[in-house]
DNA sequence: CATTTGTTTCGTATTTTTACGAAATACTAA
DNA sequence: TTAGTATTTCGTAAAAATACGAAACAAATG
């Protein structure tokens, strides 16, 4: 009799939206993605800024797109990297469900 | 001449904050601190219901705490696990600075 | 003093992550 | 066809994460 894990789906997927933001450079590459969300970027926009190889970006980059955060518009030898607004917005709704948390905010100052 | 990095302070905490959360039975752990935010809660509460190792929800535990989101208090043979709230307040602050995008909001139907 | 109790630390094994440079890819331009 | 371009995949190495059971800890109790 194997206990089972009360950890629910959406926990797992916040859990899997985290792991793909904990990185500093990842963290970047998002929020340039977020700045310039119309636009979208280049591999080689990035490539330009961060001190990293660029076979390591490009890891980077796929660990985000795993993650369904952000998505590839493959036009070789271009790949346009933009935010996957509805994965986005999913990760947004469910780090909220963690943190604005009545109980926490009634003992907040 | 070395590249510099580019990635602010902000976004290399965040990160941090985000590592401790990519994991299913931490972010289990740490909404059940928070639904418990007044009582807090100790090891053994969650061992009974996780079905994982003692030593490696100790592990977890050791994790959230090292991230700074919890902290513990030591009553041998007992400690009793809270949610650290500065740390939990920034990290709220800093989630929100990615996902509460103007630029985002802007677009979003 | 010896035992019990809740928890952590240690030792260890396996898997995953992170990082780099070299080679491959897939299209464009000469 | 050859060369060039932006990017990824491959091969590999080193570091970190994950997991377990056994042993250690520190106080309370018999």
């Amino acid at each position: 009799m194997k206990k089972l894990s009360p950890v629910t789906e959406n926990q797992t997927k916040l859990a899997r939206y985290a792991k793909a933001l904990g990185h500093p450079m990842r963290i970047y590459i998002l929020q340039y993605l977020v700045e310039n969300f119309d636009r979208c970027c280049y591999s080689g926009d990035l490539a330009e800024i961060l001190p990293i190889a660029r076979s390591t970006l490009s890891q980077h980059l796929a660990e985000l797109k795993d993650a369904g955060l952000i998505q590839g518009e493959i036009n070789p030898p271009y790949i346009k990297y933009c935010i996957n607004k509805d994965n986005f917005l999913e990760a947004k709704k469910l780090f909220s469900g963690i943190f604005n948390t009545e109980s926490i905010k009634l003992i907040t100052t």
